[in-house]
DNA sequence: CTCCGAATTGCATACGAATGCAATACTGCC
DNA sequence: GGCAGTATTGCATTCGTATGCAATTCGGAG
């Protein structure tokens, strides 16, 4: 067999229209269902007819369009991937990989980003009317609209999310085992008294993180905690910090916040603005294992997510569920790494 | 007029298909054609008949199929948008304000995310599948791959990359004026011996920053010059600074990293390492401007991108070019914004 | 050479909405 | 009330691919 003499491969005549299946299947002399089966994995084609039509295709340029295929099918392969902007250092790794994990397996992924958690308006419209295969959310939704894409037939994995009264599969990091250890380590050192700062009112991971904190600690029975809310950024953690020392009187012995940003940032209000050294007159944790936390300036002890379990464990959840729409939903809880950094003082152990 | 009476608003039967343009009609007892009138923009359609076709269409949870009217209007309403995963705390900023900035003009944003900047083997053929409006990239694409897109008459804009000898539309960031920026002021303040780091060599944009670096260096007579390779990430940019400083046998006046990030490893590196103090023993700059870079305990020296304006120009050069295809090639460049932080000692001017 | 089963191929139709054109309903004006 | 002009509506077709079914071809065994 000798290659094709023509050097023109790929350059269709120009200002013509797109080539479809029927222009290839005039110019390769077959049916168009021809074309469409040499242009799938399973379907029956001679060698002959494959080489006819694929050099019928090239010559075209030609590629099916998906679109159509998406029509005909019921099959757009298309997922939706919806995130907030506030999380703001954590997510884009999560998303980069999801997105790679559902490339992986041929799908492809549309975004949708909000500016906060609760603008989820018009996002749930827009993911039906493209029929997207399935769902993946960092963002949470109200049980009204879960009811909507559930009517729909969509499946749906929340990512860090559980929902209240409904039942959905989620993938989540177990926040409140994190703040257990982190308030238990804290405790077990001999601080007594705390900061714990909050984000976003309308984020269900700050919520979880807060009162997980809480709750131990009340177990634990310390009382002289002082609470202030930042909105999960680096100068909201210095505010808060700041905000902190005034309510309480004096610095805690230790903060806890809700995130690794605003833990940064409670760090350097904490060293510039009093000239307090972490984590010798002050302990300061976060929460999430971000990329700056290891700088070496901060050294945060924290919790670490295990974004590459969570995010593998997320997309194939969903996609077997698109496979298979009558798998029951299912809930996974992964446990936080422990990072003991250099922003507390912790017991040997 | 009364409202409906009926409770039962926006939940079809179960376990039914989903309902369509046709079911509405006959629900309704009007044309397909009307139904479809009365969920477009333009069309007409009395105030009767919208209600009555309202109504069917709530009481069956119907909602237009986006991928059945992609085929027939030959508009898919989507855009791709392409990012390689590197230049990690840069790029979720930039991709985030894209999506929003397309979300607001109805376009919706199919995303695919590379693992490194050059692999984009199999992107273009999946964007030209899904028949996209209009491409957004900030990887490069061989000139081979330009051509094709170009030959399916597909609007690209290119996002800090500019194609060599092809002629494309593209926004960007003047790396090279930035470098000067900083040159200038590092000589200017009496830096002569200086260490370039530079990031992943198949980088477009850290080309041009070391390239932008190195020849102001050379015209300002400067020679003492030693250069090392990065990734992009923290870790390297530890890494890069010993080696730096190895090579060079000592530490150098001055640090030129190729990004903010590297900038900070460096930054910690010396300080930790070798016990140098940032900026007096030594000055380090950085480029692009992200959150960390004002973290105040490194409050770097360096040059901002204006993201706002540049994706905001961005997604509109795109989508008048989908409009008007007929546009010819546009390159637009901002400048950054200079930040004198305290990484490094400049003149007071 | 004949016949049988398996592998290919073509035909016709479906997917769900948009739209040009013709038919019809309405509007205001004389 | 009649008429011209405009706003609505329906009909029929189109977008590009997949697929069930029937027709055909192919290969090899007897």
């Amino acid at each position: 067999m000798k290659k094709q003499e023509k050097p023109v491969e790929a350059s269709p005549q120009p200002g013509k229209k797109r080539a479809t299946s029927y222009d290839v299947a005039a110019l390769a002399g077959v049916s168009q269902s021809a074309v469409s089966r040499v242009f799938q994995d399973g379907a029956s084609a001679s060698k002959a007819m494959r080489e006819r039509v694929m050099a019928a295709a090239d010559q075209l340029g030609y590629r099916p369009n998906a679109i159509a295929r998406g029509l005909i099918t019921q099959r757009s392969n298309m997922v939706a991937v919806v995130i907030s902007k506030l999380t703001n250092l954590y997510y884009p790794e999560v998303l980069v990989q999801l997105t790679q994990r559902f490339s992986e397996q041929g799908v492809r992924v549309l975004l949708f980003a909000l500016e906060r958690e609760s603008d989820t308006e018009t996002v749930v419209e827009q993911m039906l009317q493209y029929r997207v295969d399935g769902i993946l959310t960092a963002a949470m939704f109200s049980p009204e609209q879960l009811e909507t894409i559930d009517n729909a037939l969509i499946p749906v994995v929340l990512y860090n999310r559980t929902a209240p009264g409904q039942q959905a599969s989620s993938v989540r990091c177990d926040q409140e085992e994190g703040e257990r250890w982190l308030v238990d380590e804290l405790v077990n050192a001999g601080h007594r008294s705390f900061g714990v700062v909050e984000g976003p009112v309308d984020s269900v991971v700050s919520v979880e993180r807060k009162t997980g904190a809480l709750n131990e600690l009340r177990r634990l029975g310390i009382t002289d905690i002082t609470t202030v809310s930042g909105d999960f950024g680096y100068e909201t953690g210095r505010e808060c910090f700041a905000e902190l020392v005034e309510k309480h009187g004096s610095p805690p012995d230790a903060v806890i916040a809700a995130n690794d940003v605003m833990a940064i940032g409670c760090i350097d209000e904490a060293r510039e603005a009093l000239g307090l050294s972490v984590p010798d007159d002050i302990s300061i944790v976060g929460f999430d294992g971000v990329g700056p936390a290891r700088y070496s300036a901060y050294a945060l002890t924290t919790v670490r997510q295990p974004v590459q379990r969570m995010t593998q464990s997320a997309a194939s959840m969903l996609l077997e569920r698109i496979e298979n729409p009558e798998l029951s939903p299912e809930k996974r809880a992964f446990s936080g790494i422990p990072i003991r950094g250099r922003s507390a003082r912790l017991a040997d152990d």
